[in-house]
DNA sequence: CTCGCTTGTGGAAGCGCTTCCATCATGGTA
DNA sequence: TACCATGATGGAAGCGCTTCCACAAGCGAG
């Protein structure tokens, strides 16, 4: 038998269903004999009782919250999960918070159709990169809430991201301030499949800084590669075996400055001496290392989204707007005044 | 109306049950007049459609995998979280994945019983510090298989942990082979109130091999606290103090092993050419900075630990037994041969 | 012996939805 | 004019459980 329910159990011992189902759940006046024989029944049935014929019966409400996100890429959604938890713990509706993994990202219209099939969640945080228009009708259609934490944002309330652009300008504007004219851009590759502007923003921000300052740019400088420390490793090699390399780099995300900053010293040069980084992003990491970057309130933006999503739910009628606080500089070992060579 | 039905929109409407579903889920074959007059009255009274009840009349099944997990701590959690969701991935059945924050160590045992009471879950995974003999059983009564990843295993199938002795034999081993002998122990308090043993089997296994290179023991070396950077980076202040410090320290963890080189860099000592220091489990974080641990494999652990929380939901009748790999030595940049002083 | 209480038990109703079948117009066709 | 697809709709049945009410049996007290 596939799935046998309560009655199959009753038959099988020869009870009722109700004295199942006392059994199952606090087997309060209930003679030994029929229990043992209940439990009997159930073992041999393999019974298990649904959850979710129980929740209707009870009127037991959990309710769901997803998280979209890929999970085998950067630290970053750590932070953000982190948020997310926290803003959750404090209202202390009974939600469940649940992780959908979209690593392979061609699967994940196929989970966000599954997902809204079957009715799955209440609301939904977005952490994912590459989120369609006709996604989001399909969400806006099937009246899930949902809250994007992305790096492209229409100005909606439900969407939280940081000014990329300006982050990009910050970093620069900070090598600039040191002295630093020779500085590269190590950055993800843009356009990419997936539409992602984060990297061509930041780039964007880079250029504006140069510009500001009357650099001219050097498309040596600009060094694009796909996400991940050991790309920016090899992408680093590049940069220094230039006849003038640069005297700063400008990583897009504090990845990437990792693998960077081991290339430089593995070549033998020192950080910040002989060449300063930057990074973006300011995961956790990045404090242990000691590594400048722009923060961009990471674990924040997981906090934020999560409650306008618990407004959008709780009381749709009145969502309070928040705002991340701007990005921020933050200054640590791996940059210092350009050495008068 | 505190939970309109799809009665009440119907009524409210003017039309059948049968249509109102209809809209809800496909909008096929009903006239655009009547489909107005439906949304129109499920906006008026904020009608939202019972997700279990939904889940019961289509008899979709999707089971739910919880994890519970302190949230705000190590980021060893980070680790394991990885290989659950890859084996989920790797099992392409439905199966939710939530997560439970118990950073509060005191709201654990409420949480369990809620998530018992709601038998929200057809399985768990519990990476949780403390948990008791009461809980273990409240699980088994209730029927949910469960997978413990903690450091104390009594040799259970559903068990996942690493031998903690070993792991402090081995590290402090690897020191010894080094040619020192002022050896440091940084871990957390013990006896603690949760009866977390970790720290403690972790100091026997130095001892042991302190004692196996006939080196006397000298309790100025061994520095407990509460687990965190900062209050290693103390700790390690302390033991830099001393009339005769020592010339290697063996942190319990990672990121006390951080907090421990952050100290030792900044009383002017260089990591490892003064100090050598190994810490344990081998995060992420470790790779990036160099640091000499004993990895854990705590990845394959939750990768391991789902699997077989798999097999005991599918097949509760044949599980197969699944181990962890030995603990490994991971030899990088802050450990070196003693200087000859 | 009868009454009333307790204990153990059976089974119908109901949770809120989907789905299928029956019903009823409607308009085109023979 | 009679007939039949066709499209739109109403509503009962059923998903698997809990819970409440009814009832039987046993037992001590009056």
């Amino acid at each position: 038998m596939a799935n046998p329910t309560i009655y199959d159990v009753a038959k099988m011992a020869g009870v009722g269903v109700g004295t199942v189902s006392r059994i199952l759940n606090n087997s309060t006046r209930v003679s030994p004999e029929t229990q043992e024989k209940v439990l009997d029944a159930i073992r041999v049935l393999g019974f298990r009782r649904s959850k979710v014929a129980r929740q209707l019966s009870t009127g037991i409400q959990h309710r769901n919250i997803g998280a979209i996100m890929p999970f085998i890429t950067p630290p970053s959604f750590v932070e953000r999960l982190r948020g997310m938890q926290k803003a959750l713990n404090e209202q202390d509706n009974d939600f469940n918070f649940i992780l959908y993994d979209v690593s392979e990202p061609d699967r994940q219209h196929e989970q966000l159709l599954t997902i809204v099939e079957q009715s799955a969640v209440d609301g939904l945080l977005i952490t994912t990169l590459n989120f369609t228009d006709e996604e989001r009708d399909l969400l806006k259609q099937a009246g899930i809430p949902f809250v994007l934490l992305s790096d492209v944002c229409t100005g909606d309330t439900n969407c939280i991201s940081p000014d990329n652009f300006h982050g990009g300008y910050l970093a620069t504007q900070h090598l600039l301030s040191l002295g630093h004219q020779r500085i590269a851009y190590l950055g993800d590759e843009f356009p990419n499949n997936y539409g992602i502007p984060t990297s061509e923003l930041r780039y964007k921000g880079y250029l504006s800084a140069l510009d500001d300052h009357d650099i001219s740019f050097n498309s040596d400088y600009v060094c694009l590669g796909q996400h991940g420390e050991e790309i920016a490793y090899q992408l680093t090699q590049q940069l220094l075996s230039l006849p003038e390399p640069p005297t700063a780099i400008f990583a897009m995300s504090d990845i990437q400055a990792v693998g960077c900053i081991l290339a430089i010293r593995e070549s033998g040069l020192r950080v910040p001496e002989d060449i300063s980084v930057i990074g973006f992003d300011d995961v956790q990491l990045s404090r242990y290392i000691g590594l400048t970057t722009v923060r961009q309130h990471l674990e924040q933006g997981g906090y934020l989204g999560m409650q306008i999503l618990m407004d959008m739910i709780m009381t749709p009628e009145q969502v309070t707007p928040r705002q991340l606080p701007p990005l921020e500089l933050i200054v640590r070992g791996t940059t210092r005044q350009r050495s008068s060579v």
